[in-house]
DNA sequence: TATGAATGAGATTTCATTCAT
DNA sequence: CATGAATGAAATCTCATTCAT
């Protein structure tokens, strides 16, 4: 389904802004068609069905996620530096489109566990490359050598999540960026040799 | 709304069954009815709405972690070792009773942010214990006085969440309780003074 | 599904009257409904989708059919004049219900391959207590002995049908009853032995 | 409607093709464009619009059926032999083009009673050559002078339709053709003087 | 002539809730 | 207290047709 033509586009950034503003359960084709200025038929030579349409924002979006962190990997840094940037980076992708971080760490959690299923298909890849830091950091010496790595990448992943989220439920009112610098000191804590 | 009565509590079980094991979305009202052995609308007398009895699980269920925390806070412990209590505690009780587990980590995440922030306001009593520990813990020297201590909680509990949530999606197919020390142990060390 | 409450007969008869005035593609389950004086939801209290309305209506008109057919079986007369009270009885029941004439003739025949599947199962019923009429006339010397029975049988089920079909399409105008013993004529002449 | 271009015949052999192979009601102007190889819109060049094409299907299809019969009528020979020429004929035409066979007997009946109108406009004047086989009949003493000439049109007709119908409906797994002298010889017996 | 992207109306079915018994 | 039959609102998706190129 035509994914380079302008339409593609408009429908995934009209579908973040009705979920954001709507919620959910109250994103009908019909609002996102209107939102995106095409007409209810037209999401349909785009997106198979609903469901398609709310897997390929998140796989859209999720894409700039991994991308960023595949950048910052590639960099020759130290693994804490590396756990920093991604934080960062995570923190600051979601603080600059609070449409989208209502979406992934609210809206999109009420979706059946089919569409759940896809999108931790997605969310796997993300999870890959932060394995690949913690890995390289129990080589490297800066991290426990005999730390449980899938624990590790819970504590990490979960305080994450666990972090914007509260700050999305409190209406974004303080500052998420400012808290990065403290969430690495914590995790690094956790996690250091 | 008579909570007294034993068939507040059957349909309050019923529930959890049968959200447990149908999903959220497929957990009519008629269902939990039919599974706790009532007519559709005696359900109506116990409870305002369906929204109603899913917040009432939730309350009941969490009521059970908060007077186990209570009780843990109360003995005369270190900070550190009420926290492994409470970790332990927390994961057996959830592994104890694979309903609730799939429930509270899965199902319930399903149901609109209206019913996530009452639900949320149920959390917040668990939450708040949560924080005297660390309180007494910073006091106490034994954990970092200086870390921000809604962080560091959402550390805690997103950790704990993050855990217990792979272990269901995993269909708990390895044991919970013994990562609760590696879990403690990982926490601490970020903790610690 | 309740066969016997007078709901189940009443939205049978409702559909009925809706197909043959709005055609079988305007007979929308609401107008049906509204026909039958019920909710639009009540319709699947009683049936399982709008399919099953079709097929039941079918079944329930047809087996007055079958059930005529089998009294005049039953009788002791001769195989001919079996078949022109067949004949009779089959106009009769028609031309006494132009509703259900030009649903059977008609409507119902715009209904998918698989709906006109089931329909054909019913139909089958009928068509073999034909045969019986058919096969005991060859048996008493009355019919040819060495006709093909089934060609025999389409010629009788055939022409009725096409009969029938004329008669609704001409807006019934003219009697159909009276065309019976005419039609019966020219079939014993093509059969008799 | 320009009937002489190369893309008309194109678009109506199409048309059959794909109402044989996906059944009427999955027989889309857009698949019919495919088959044909043109673009939706083309179809619109040539038909005014879903419902002409479909006429046209039958119109010119059963133009090949007329000029069949109007050679054999306008041969001399008897009614009787004209008749078994014209079920002979008529058995033969639909025999070798299976699709065509599905699309006459089963789907195109699936349209509304608008269209089938209208293609029972162009069915009648294949009716029409019929009864002149019929009036010759009797007018020369092979039928019987008395019959009344519309139910023996329709038993021709009836039971020439039923035999083909079941036909196909058995997956043609028999030969029709060869039935063709059964059918005559029991429609003349019915009609005979 | 020919294209094909875009349009937008329209219907089945589910299920929380009510209320007469 | 308890019942359960009845209600009725609400949303996804299809596809014939158009029209700018």
């Amino acid at each position: 389904m035509r994914k380079d033509k302008p339409k593609y586009k408009q429908i995934i950034d009209a579908a973040v802004i009705v979920i954001a503003e709507n919620g959910y359960h109250q994103a009908q084709v019909s609002k996102i068609a209107k939102q995106a200025g095409v007409a209810d038929g037209t999401i349909y030579l785009y997106f198979k069905n609903k469901e398609d349409i709310l897997i390929s924002v998140f796989q859209e979006k999720m894409g700039v996620f991994v991308s960023k962190l595949e950048q910052i990997i590639a960099r020759d840094l130290t693994a804490s530096s590396k756990l920093g940037l991604m934080i960062e980076s995570h923190f600051e992708l979601l603080a600059s489109d609070i449409h989208l971080a209502i979406v992934t760490q609210l809206e999109l959690r009420q979706s059946n566990p089919e569409l759940r299923t896809k999108i931790n298909d997605v969310l796997r890849e993300y999870l890959k490359l932060m394995d690949q830091i913690l890995v390289k950091g129990m080589e490297d010496g800066e991290f426990d050598a005999k730390m449980d790595i899938r624990l590790a990448r819970q504590m990490v992943f979960g305080t994450m999540d666990e972090t914007i989220t509260t700050w999305v439920m409190n209406d974004h009112k303080y500052d998420l960026i400012e808290l990065a610098p403290k969430v690495q000191r914590l995790l690094l804590k956790g996690m250091q040799a």
